[in-house]
DNA sequence: CCAGACGTTGTT
DNA sequence: GTCTGG
DNA sequence: CCAGACGTTGTT
DNA sequence: GTCTGG
């Protein structure tokens, strides 16, 4: 799955590159943070009006339909077989995708002594960020409107299966187009979400993850 | 038809 | 063990 | 996701 | 919003 992530470095030069034309939100701000955890503020890129668009929303997803009070942390990962179905997710798989950009993500391997567990942190040596794919939406409070946003996963890959059994979707620079194109038809990016298509990781094994900055 | 739930993970 | 906060 | 807290009474 | 159970 995918928990905890890794943004040490400011992805706004890379951003450029893989998105001629990208657009900021004047409100981005970038804060490295090497233990990004759920209901923190991340950058995003979706599309905005047939533009990419960056800007910062929370991580833990709150559909727009939710009802007032405790939506808690949200819904942090979803799963990549049955979002197209799921009411919880469907409207935003349709019409609100995102990517959000990484320099690593965390998996804990359980070692079955005691409840301890070793994290592992895996990126890819061959490029300086992954590109998660991701929903989103909007949730009208009473103070405004909160969006929010979930990571897609899926069965682990052999780079990571011994770790983990699931992790996050990373899709590639030639199909981050097609991702947060506006189109309703899905039918196709189904094609993203399979593990062994899916680049072969790096890993660091860490004694511990810093604590949050 | 309406009312009520809507998720993932891991662990049991 | 289980919940909460980040 | 993990890390850290988790409680009451009475007395100072 | 959209699906499921009754």
């Amino acid at each position: 799955m995918c928990g905890r992530y890794t943004i040490k470095k400011n992805p706004s030069d890379y951003l450029r590159q893989v998105f001629p034309g990208i657009q900021f939100d004047p409100a981005f701000k970038f804060q490295p943070n090497e233990n990004v955890c759920p209901t923190l503020e991340e950058p995003v890129v979706l599309n905005a009006n047939g533009v990419p668009f960056c800007t910062l929303l929370r991580w833990g997803l709150i559909p727009s339909w939710s009802r007032e009070e405790k939506p808690g942390t949200g819904i942090i990962n979803a799963r990549s077989e049955t979002v197209a179905e799921k009411p919880s997710f469907k409207a935003s798989f349709r019409r609100k995708r995102c990517l959000v950009p990484v320099d690593g993500f965390y998996e804990w391997k359980k070692t079955g002594v005691g409840s301890k567990k070793i994290p592992y942190r895996f990126y890819r040596k061959s490029d300086p960020f992954l590109l998660l794919a991701g929903i989103w939406d909007e949730w009208e409070r009473p103070m405004g409107i909160l969006r929010t946003f979930a990571i897609l996963t899926t069965a682990a890959n052999a780079s990571i299966a011994d770790v983990h059994d699931r992790m996050p979707v990373i899709l590639d620079k030639k199909q981050v187009d097609q991702w947060l194109a506006r189109n309703e038809d899905t039918s196709q990016l189904s094609n993203f979400f399979d593990p062994e298509k899916l680049p072969a990781l790096d890993r660091e094994e860490l004694d511990k993850v810093k604590s949050a900055v």
